[in-house]
DNA sequence: ACTCCTAATTTGTACGTACATCTATTGTAC
DNA sequence: GTACAATAGATGTACGTACAAATTAGGAGT
């Protein structure tokens, strides 16, 4: 059972008797040729042992005079003591994201945690680059909301040699469909039937919907919506299934005009978030078209603007944000302090019904 | 003139080789074999000088496959050179702030500096526990929004003692009267003063006042009011002067009501911020009274309240919000990379006019 | 074409020797 | 007592050998 090379064993002895104080701070180590006596291996032994622990501050040589103990390495275990817990999200100040930081951040300084902020504008490469700012950090924990889920993501691999160390890593709203990470989420599809589901229930036939392409909560909740029509035995016109893209989003209120314009409109569409809904509402007023009397909306993530609007409170699915944020914090710490695996977290949704819709089910029977 | 040690001569040389790139990332370097004969010394020459790069981080030594160039040394480098600037502020996702956090991401970000982030709700403990943080995770610099500037502050000696450090620190929004430090803020007692200028132009000669009590852009905000009353040769009326401080925001709405409830109101209010005056035009819409048609109402920052409000748009002294936040990281960046005095930058406030204030100097003339 | 085993290669551990260089102490001369 | 030189003792550099352990490549067998 002499598994253990001889040098190995000398030197956890010496960093022992040092952690023990047997070896005072300062003081001089027995000589290298007191320590080959005393171990009855040769000097080479004795020296690779040291030097392993020269290496790591536990010791400090000095030609001539001798050896002797450091406290440098002290130093270095009350750098770690505080943990960081990196947070990188798409934006920072927009729509529902200060309240999932605002979880976040309380939920982190409770267990005396420090968060590192960083946001990608929903771009890869700024995702790349805060990505490596934050391991270089040697941050203890990431929490990641995904740019562009829905593309093939350039920075796989980085998550990929994430995986691969031991630093916990959870995802927020969404995640890489080609990875398998824990990830703390609103049921996106769900979100989206239930949204439909209103509407079917309230009547509408006809319903269309404006959802982001470049994200994986826009396919699920167009995902949900198909499902909801589908269950329903409805079918819907590829007309009126606007998709957009970060890229695109200024030139969306246009669009939205133009497809006003026809004549064979829906007579509901469920929109990606409030702030689509905004914009859609906005343009509809405009050509003289009234919500919820023309056209019913139904929106997600029950911000600010639904309550907030001058013309109508928008139906919206509920969005946990801050509770979103406090559980994924929560994971986070977990997993930092026990070490163990994360499990995902998924909400389930929640329809928060306003006057944005109207029942138009009578008017079928006319 | 044989000095150097020969293991240095060829450390240095195989260090050299891997800079130049002659061993590319991740290639194999000769063995130890190829090497002793390259070089003409023992094989234990040559394992000390691949063991110093080895401990350095230049190489990866594995057994049975051979040694290869590593990137690790560059990382840590770059971490070195990375830097960090702790941001502490009294909230996080509400109002103004989620916009002042983007302005100092977006230029931190592009001088690629890390944000750790930090927020005190208001509470003094709170504030000692962030830059406690901070000051453990040897932040480079420092952004701090004052908690309760109006107050004696029991961190000042935090405070003070950070002014002996290197660390750069600059305040936020304010600062605190007793320390003589370098501040990024509105001017805020001229805010007040043309908020209340604007409503004696409009013939308003009865004004009250709702502001915040335990900070001091309440106080400055205050003081440009009476500033202007005083000017304008005007008084003003105790009874009308309301302040509040964090702790009894709740208990506002109520105490707004009872206030309006009194025979001889001010035809106009200046209030502290955009979330008192939705307040106040709330209260005052409960019981019958409009905006502008009964009181006028100036309030202060212009965020998303000032546009969004169901019944009137808001006159409001424009808050510089990103910007502020964006010149405060400029700054913090400036000192932390020429190693300078920061110097103050005091925004120049901006009346934007809306809905919320009626000119009744046509009514005087009755 | 595939699997398994063997051999060669490479680094790891461990022993030995010799002399160099630096430091602190001791001894000697003044 | 002080200054200097010699010396002893510490680590540093450098050579050598031998075998162990891990990996890789290639060959034998199926």
């Amino acid at each position: 059972m002499l598994n253990e090379p001889k040098y190995l064993i000398i030197k956890k002895d010496i960093q022992m008797k040092i952690e023990k104080n047997d070896f005072t701070l300062g003081a001089k180590i027995p000589s290298e040729a007191e320590l080959r006596a005393q171990y009855d291996v040769s000097r080479h032994t004795i020296r690779q042992a040291i030097s392993e622990l020269v290496n790591q501050g536990y010791l400090i040589k000095q030609q001539g005079s001798g050896t002797f103990v450091s406290d440098y390495y002290k130093n270095q275990e009350n750098g770690n003591g505080k943990k960081t817990i990196g947070v990188i999200t798409t934006y920072l100040s927009d729509y529902i994201f200060p309240s999932i930081i605002r979880g976040i951040e309380e939920e982190l300084s409770k267990h005396d945690y420090s968060l590192m902020l960083s946001s990608t504008r929903n771009n890869v490469e700024n995702e790349r680059r805060s990505l490596e700012s934050m391991m270089d950090q040697n941050v203890d924990g990431l929490i990641v909301e995904p740019t562009k889920s829905n593309l093939m993501n350039p920075n796989l691999n980085y998550y990929l040699s994430l995986t691969e160390k031991p630093t916990p890593l959870i995802m927020l709203n969404a995640s890489y469909e080609e990875l398998d990470l824990p990830v703390v989420a609103l049921n996106d599809e769900k979100a989206g039937k239930i949204a439909t589901e209103h509407l079917i229930e309230l009547g509408h036939t006809n319903i269309g919907i404006i959802t982001k392409s470049d994200d994986l909560q826009g396919k699920n909740r167009l995902k949900g919506y198909l499902k909801a029509l589908y269950d329903a035995k409805l079918t819907f016109s590829n007309e009126f299934i606007m998709r957009y893209d970060t890229e695109a989003k200024s030139d969306l209120p246009s669009l939205i005009r133009i497809m006003l314009e026809n004549d064979h409109l829906p007579t509901a569409f469920v929109c990606y978030n409030d702030e689509i809904a905004v914009m859609l509402i906005k343009e509809m007023n405009e050509i003289g078209k009234t919500c919820p009397g023309d056209i019913s909306v139904v929106s997600h993530d029950d911000s600010f603007y639904s309550t907030t609007l001058p013309s109508v409170k928008l139906t919206s699915v509920e969005h946990p944000k801050e509770e979103l944020g406090r559980r994924a914090a929560q994971r986070i710490v977990k997993a930092v302090e026990k070490g163990e695996r994360i499990d995902s977290f998924i909400f389930d949704p929640r329809l928060i019904v306003r006057e944005s819709t109207k029942d138009i089910s009578y008017e079928d029977e006319y």
